[in-house]
RNA sequence: GGGCCCGUAGCUCAGCUGGAUAGAGCAACGGACUUCUAAUCCGUAGGUCGGAGGUUCGAAUCCUCCCGGGCCCGCCA
């Protein structure tokens, strides 16, 4: 629709004005109008081109509306507002997008031009079940990976595990505490130690599987319980993940690239650039050469690398993996790493921008107008699993999409739970069911979907109804472009209060009017599918009945 | 001190690569069920888009400064 007026408008310009350059035509809008008045489509293109011609706007406007008004797919055109050129389709083109709907992928398309694009979301520690930022990450970044399939990238989705360092260790140690706790031993748990209940959890089991382990020494119980910890909280993450409905392509292990000497070999390459020094006993990389506030520490004077370390042999071997572009969803505590990690990028030869990094900022639970929180002395996070078991994965994938990512998000959980239209998740399946039993009631009395009359879809409502369901393709496409997931969801409830509206001024079964009723009935079914494939792509369940 | 993000209706937020009279939802008030699902719809009311300058034919949107709020600045991850 967009494509196609844009394309209708230059050749008219190319044939008025003899003006080649298409690069007015990228920075122009071709939207809908806000206001109904102004007609279907509306684009502001005189006045960009009326600096380029040297003539005035409205004059540009008036030429051009003249010329395109002759063209079958219009209704009208015409000049407002001192230039604004303001499309109405013609009938026909009504039913041709209709069918378009109903009948083709019409909400695919190739934006992405096959791009390989790596999408890296959730990688939390396996120190501990996922909480609800995890969650929100992980929504995010899942419903981006169905938004750019459909916009023609070819995206994978990659979990980043940190199996690896300190934390694992700490995670040993935790353990190991726990069970000699468990043991009748009275101990006094170290500072940084991970305090969860979980973690007397993980313990039990490992003492259940290996009783022996309180008879090793406390070097090589550790290293047990870190092995054994790390998969039994992987697992429970992977636990986690499905109950949100959010799968990875691929696991990535930390610990690979120090097994596979990554690490040292990404350093060894930086440090023949000239970029990798010595100071203090420890070993730095020159960020700073790339707009770093200053140098960072690789590896310590310990002789451990840091977590830095190995991100730069992550991130190149996401280079040499032939990504022509890596996105990171990050919590936005980590907004202060980024920098460092272009830098890194930088130092290895490519251009910083390859790396994209979206934000997701926090979010709070509220339960009775009271936030939820838990123990904040043990430092504990609101567990995922927990607020999935409370309101459902399909509210929860909703609601994480109701705010743009990098913006604080208010979790209602009394609303969430709300069977009314003050909660958009039952809003939008209602609207799904609705149109569903329409459907089969129609179909008890003999009635089914036709395109044949339908010329008789023409009140405002039916046309609204149709701009608005194709309207989704290029919702998609911005979505996409943007990276942003929750237009979608915004779309989805605009969708639904068009078809809600439509369904309280028009009837759709009339058993006196059979051709207006099949007709009516195509145009649900277009709007139906519409829903589905908008619901498919959050991977929210579209009820047939509620 | 340096950096990033935010400030839009009573509340929660859209809109931000500049475009027409700034939009939803909730809350408030008044209406619509012998009807394909009232889990819905219609109407009323509600705004100096934090403030001040600037750029422009045109600014919520871009630039500068100020005010207010959040987050980050470790040989942590």
């Amino acid at each position: 629709m967009k494509e196609f007026i844009k394309e209708k408008v230059k050749e008219a310009v190319r044939e008025l004005f003899k003006f080649e350059n298409e690069e007015p035509f990228e920075r122009a809008s071709f939207e809908k109008p806000k206001k109904k008045e102004f007609g279907d489509f509306s684009t502001n293109i005189a006045f960009l081109l009326s600096r380029e011609l040297k003539k005035n706007p409205f004059e540009v406007a008036k030429e051009i509306s003249e010329k395109l008004s002759q063209s079958p797919q219009f209704e009208k055109v015409e000049v407002a507002g001192g230039g604004f050129i303001n499309f109405t389709f013609s009938q026909g083109f009504y039913e041709e997008l209709l069918k378009e709907i109903v009948e083709k992928e019409f909400y695919a398309s190739n934006l992405g031009k096959g791009e390989k694009v790596l999408l890296e979301y959730v990688s939390a520690n396996p120190t501990g079940p996922l909480h609800v930022g995890h969650g929100r990450g992980a929504v995010v970044g899942d419903v981006l990976y169905r938004i750019m399939k459909l916009t023609g990238y070819k995206p994978e989705r990659e979990f980043y595990i940190n199996d690896a360092g300190r934390q694992i260790k700490l995670l040993g140690i935790s353990i190991y505490y726990r069970i000699k706790e468990l043991n009748g031993e009275k101990v006094e748990l170290p500072e940084d130690a991970y305090q969860g209940e979980y973690i007397t959890e993980v313990a039990r089991e490992l003492l259940k599987k290996n009783p022996k382990i309180v008879e090793l020494a406390e070097e090589e119980a550790v290293k047990e319980a870190s092995e054994f910890g790390k998969e039994f909280l992987l697992k429970r993450i992977k636990e986690d993940l499905k109950e949100l409905r959010v799968e990875f392509d691929n696991w990535f292990s930390e610990k690979s690239l120090y097994e596979k000497g990554e690490v040292e070999k990404v350093l060894n390459l930086l440090k023949e650039k000239g970029l990798v020094y010595e100071k203090e006993g420890a070993l730095w990389l020159k960020t700073t050469a790339f707009g770093d506030d200053k140098d960072r520490v690789v590896k310590r004077s310990n002789g451990e690398y840091t977590y830095f370390a190995s991100d730069i042999a992550y991130h190149y071997n996401k280079i040499k993996r032939g990504y022509d572009k890596a996105i990171n969803v990050w919590g936005a505590d980590h907004h202060g790493y980024i920098k460092r990690v272009k830098a890194a990028i930088e130092a290895l030869g490519k251009d910083p921008d390859w790396l994209e990094v979206i934000l997701i900022q926090l979010v709070k639970l509220f339960k009775g107008g009271k936030e939820v929180k838990m123990s904040k002395r043990k430092g504990e996070f609101v567990p995922l699993r927990w607020l999935i078991n409370q309101v459902g994965a399909d509210a929860v994938r909703f609601f994480f999409l109701l705010k743009r990512h990098d913006t604080p998000l208010d979790f209602d959980i009394d609303l969430a739970l709300s069977t009314k239209s003050e909660n958009p998740v039952y809003y939008v399946q209602y609207a799904h069911a609705r149109l569903c039993s329409i459907i089969d009631k129609a179909k008890e009395e003999g009635f089914y979907p036709s395109p044949d009359s339908l010329h008789l879809l023409n009140s405002q409502e039916e046309r609204e109804l149709i701009t608005k369901s194709y309207l989704l393709k290029y919702e998609i496409q911005k979505a996409a472009q943007k990276r942003e997931p929750h237009r979608i969801t915004y779309y989805l409830i605009e969708l639904s209060s068009t078809l809600h509206k439509f369904y309280n001024k028009h009837r759709v079964v009339n058993r006196e009017n059979r051709e207006l009723t099949q007709a009516r009935l195509y145009l649900i079914e277009g709007v139906r599918k519409t829903i589905e494939i908008g619901l498919k792509i959050l991977n929210v369940k579209a009820p047939r009945r509620m």
